[in-house]
DNA sequence: CTTTTTTATTTGGTATGCCAAATATTTAGA
DNA sequence: TCTAAATATTTGGCATACCAAATAAAAAAG
């Protein structure tokens, strides 16, 4: 008898529930497969056994949703995992781009308490490391207005929010460049041939692909 | 493939590192498996595997034991359960009798540097909320001066120290009595005919069965 | 030393979570 | 509409970590 049930469990709802969020038409056991890195057969059979526990449904189109049980469960997790990276970054000093992988493992710690109590000890944080918005204990996320930076207007001031991609090769790029949450910046110039962006920040200018523009969230200053 | 090998492993380490500990003969199948609540034949599996990893080794009168490269991991993963519990009582709050249970999960998560950072951040602590010695980075633990309360002599003061029973039931009755580490105590009368002990402490006095004094362990004042 | 009891070991099974390969089935393109 | 490509499903397997029951071996008791 395996002793974590939850864990694969939850790590799919939380894939669906991010997927879901993406609004791609319609969510298949393909997409969870490559976003888990897993086989679809695997993700078949996982899929069926949430249906059964409620948590999954299938639409007519045969489209895989989560059920206001699954949602609710899938954003109790990113609430652990969030808190878990205010832990880590503010307790433990680590840097805001080393703590996801240890936040998957904490987030799937359960037990009476813990997750309000470190919310309490942290001070009731807002966001977590990456400027991402925690859940609160009913599982209410708020919504985060913002838009991509590949979508800003030449000119114009804009802060850093969060990030699309949750990668470590991704957020060890915008280590090595020296963006991250509340960086704020202005777009110098657009390159229309490649979607490039020439931005500043302070002192310093930079150029930034059309893919990591599509991967950073701003808010207009 | 189960995501998390550690996890058993480290929990059958951690219990053969206890058990050699109390002295018995000859620890065998059994006593693990009564102490970890399993089958001995899934004892038998899993202490040929740890033989086969180097972690244990069978003396000549068929005996289990540690090998040094076993003890180290099995003192390693008490160092990290033993970290979690002063997190847990100190930061978040929680009773000392309340932490183990979560500190068993916490005790497997592995990172680089998790466990020193929290070190440090706690204040680099001696003793867990038992009163149990915390092993150093390096797996060295203090040996720890005490002797049971069932050996203590009538008319002298004595602190208690730690406990020899972990359990829920025991913790909870320790609580129950307000007895914990660095409570100070004079020991007013010892009956010879079941081993009971009366007890002071500030000014409430109360009395011990012999089963609950071999459990305490308490040092001279 | 023989018998009884305890301990160790073997054997055949279970559950979970995973995979690869074969075979539907669906969807979309022509 | 027909067909090719994409997707879903079935099937048979694997690894880990368990168990129960049968048998073998060792230890203790007499
Ligand atoms: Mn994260
Ligand atoms: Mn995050
Ligand atoms: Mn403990
Ligand atoms: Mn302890």
């Amino acid at each position: 008898m395996s002793h974590f049930p939850n864990h694969s469990e939850e790590n799919y709802l939380k894939v669906i529930f991010k997927l879901q969020q993406k609004k791609l038409r319609k969510l298949n056991n393909i997409a969870i497969a490559n976003a888990l890195d897993l086989n679809p057969a695997t993700v078949l059979e996982m899929v069926r056994k949430l249906v059964k526990k409620n948590l999954l449904e299938l639409k007519e189109d045969k489209s895989i949703q989560l059920t206001e049980k699954g949602k609710k469960k899938a954003l109790l997790t990113i609430r652990r995992h969030r808190l878990w990276e205010v832990f880590l970054v503010n307790k433990l000093q680590y840097k805001w781009n080393e703590v996801h992988d240890l936040a998957e493992q904490l987030e799937h710690i359960e037990a009476k308490d813990l997750t309000d109590r470190l919310e309490t000890f942290l001070g009731h944080p807002v966001y977590d490391p990456h400027g991402d918005p925690i859940p609160d204990k009913n599982g209410k996320i708020k919504a985060h207005e913002t838009i991509a930076l590949s979508s800003a207007i030449k000119g114009k001031h804009y802060i850093v929010k969060s990030f699309a991609d949750t990668s470590d090769v991704f957020l060890d790029y915008l280590s090595q460049q020296e963006i991250k949450p509340g960086l704020k910046i202005k777009i110098v110039q657009l390159h229309e041939f490649d979607q490039s962006l020439e931005i500043l920040s302070g002192k310093k200018q930079f150029q930034l692909s059309q893919k990591v523009a599509l991967n950073i969230f701003i808010q207009p200053l």
